[in-house]
RNA sequence: CGGGACGUGGCGCAGCCUGGUAGCGCACCGGCUUUGGGUGCCGGGGGUCGCCGGUUCGAAUCCGGCCGUCCCGACCA
């Protein structure tokens, strides 16, 4: 295995998570500070993502629509709260053309408002609800302190807006896209075990009624925000005038909610599998899945190699083969870095005897596989591996996650990992008082798991943890 | 924006204290050698020492200012 490669996570987990990122070629620093340049390995397991989830969104209703990078400033204002929440990061264009704009132009932190406004144009009846919109896009926040992958000046995401006729509605759709889209997509393709909840007032988007989180564990034992799925009650139709007329020919304010998870995923999906030989991609979002390798040439051993992943790729493995020219060990620990889930080790040994050696990125060790045996062997190890993945993960979370009784406990239990507390013996005050030490209250939830219908629920769990 | 650390070939660093015109490891290129876990040897290319100014005969080195990066917070997907 390699060694010394990247600094181990025990040394100093920031730096590990930079190392992998360097060493894997997932991403760079973009001249602008908090930019950031996606390499093609990085871009390619975004990609997957993109692919799994548009699926995933198109199945929920939701069709994919574009609308524009500029907003005109004054659409931002129209919502008190979003305004407030997002004005400080906000980038404003006020020359183009070699001139001053009239109207500042934002450059997008979300599109709730542009939306708001065409929705608002589109919806004149109930019949036409509920319109059910997703766009793939990039946004830009200036925030304070950026990480690549994890907060990032400019980021890609997919942002979901609907509306709707009723909030029952509303809220139905936004629990959809929480459990059905975005929590399965986590757990079935990401292999995490995220935990759903519902935020606290403090922690909810900015002019939301209410959040809904996938909230996941890093391997230092942090929270990272995977996705939100927020109701927005009436806020932004009645600020873009978003009215229809019932069955009943009266005129209502639609019911609207938003939605969106961002590359940000890319960097949990580092933190959530790496360890200390680097990346572990989990097999179903593996843009590799296979590297066919050359461990040593002799007589048919570059047709064999050629052959195997021809035979991998008719299976519907995505193999790849390896036949750069560089000594072997080096091109085994690249693969590691890179976290690709299986090797095939093809050479002049294994060939005399009719087989090839398979390497296991995700559950470790060698073995030597039968050429015969080999499609159903890797296909077999891909499916493990990704339950293997989920199992550690959630084994970590377990194991890191203290059930507490008083907020100190729970602040103690946040140095290493999750703490759950009732949220009743926390409250306003105690999350204020948590948050003098950087822990926050991840989400709410029910002591059975599920996540709380509304906000006064008397025996609804806080999740508490410091988080990215 | 506060606190701390740091800016020297692509990456990681030494040199700075005690000024004299830049060096090491890795990577890269060429050759031979090796390819079953980062092969070995030989040769080679690449740096206005973050930027601006000051002191000095002379600045990577001393002084001032600025910019940037990283870590810990505040803000956040």
């Amino acid at each position: 295995m390699a060694k010394n490669v990247i600094t181990p996570q025990g040394d100093d987990f920031p730096r590990w998570y930079q190392d992998v990122i360097q060493k894997a070629e997932l991403a760079d620093n973009g001249p602008v500070r908090g930019t950031m340049v996606i390499r093609p390995y990085g871009y390619a397991i975004w990609e997957r993502m993109q692919a799994a989830m548009d699926r995933r969104i198109k199945v929920a209703g939701a069709k994919n629509a574009y609308f524009p990078l500029f907003i005109p400033e004054s659409y931002l204002r129209r919502e008190a709260e979003h305004v407030e929440g997002f004005s400080p990061e906000l980038a404003v264009v006020t020359h183009a053309g070699g001139k001053r704009l009239e109207e500042p132009a934002v450059v997008r932190p979300t599109s709730e408002t542009v939306i708001g406004e065409y929705m608002a144009k589109w919806v004149q009846s109930y019949r036409d609800l509920p319109l059910l919109l997703n766009q793939w896009a990039n946004v830009v926040r200036w925030e304070l302190r950026p990480r690549l992958f994890l907060r990032t000046s400019e980021f890609l995401w997919q942002e979901g807006h609907t509306a709707h006729a009723t909030e029952e509605d509303a809220r139905l759709y936004a629990k959809h896209i929480h459990e059905e889209v975005y929590a399965r997509f986590m757990r079935e393709e990401l292999a995490m075990p995220v935990v759903l909840g519902r935020k606290t007032a403090r922690e909810r988007f900015a002019g939301a009624t209410n959040t809904l989180t996938c909230e996941g564990m890093m391997g230092d034992g942090k929270a990272l925000q995977m996705g939100t799925s927020h109701e927005l009650g009436q806020n932004f139709a009645r600020a873009f005038d978003m009215n229809f007329l019932t069955e009943a020919n009266e005129r209502e304010l639609a019911w609207t909610t938003s939605w969106g998870t961002s590359t940000r995923m890319v960097g949990g999906l580092i933190m959530c599998h790496g360890d200390d030989a680097g990346l572990r991609v989990p097999p179903r979002i593996a843009a590799v899945q296979v590297l066919v390798m050359i461990v040593k040439d002799g007589e048919g051993v570059a047709q064999a190699a050629r052959s195997i992943t021809d035979d991998l790729l008719k299976a519907g493995v995505r193999a790849e083969l390896d036949d750069r020219d560089s000594a072997f060990g080096r091109r085994a620990v690249d693969a590691e870095l890179k976290g690709v889930p299986v090797r095939v080790e093809v050479g002049p040994r294994d060939l005399a005897e009719g087989s090839v050696t398979v390497a296991r990125r995700i559950a470790g060790g060698k073995s030597s596989v039968p050429l015969g045996g080999l499609v159903d062997h890797v296909t077999q190890a891909l499916a493990t591996d990704h339950d293997a993945l989920y199992a550690e993960a959630l084994a970590r979370r377990e194991d890191r996650t203290v059930a507490a009784t008083t907020i100190d406990e729970a602040a103690e239990a946040a140095t290493t990992g999750w703490a759950t507390i009732p949220w009743r013996t926390v409250g306003i005050d105690g999350e204020a008082r948590l948050a003098e030490s950087a822990i926050t209250v991840r989400c709410l939830v029910m002591p059975d798991g599920s996540v709380p219908t509304a906000h006064e629920e008397p025996d609804a769990l806080a999740v508490v943890a410091r988080s990215y």
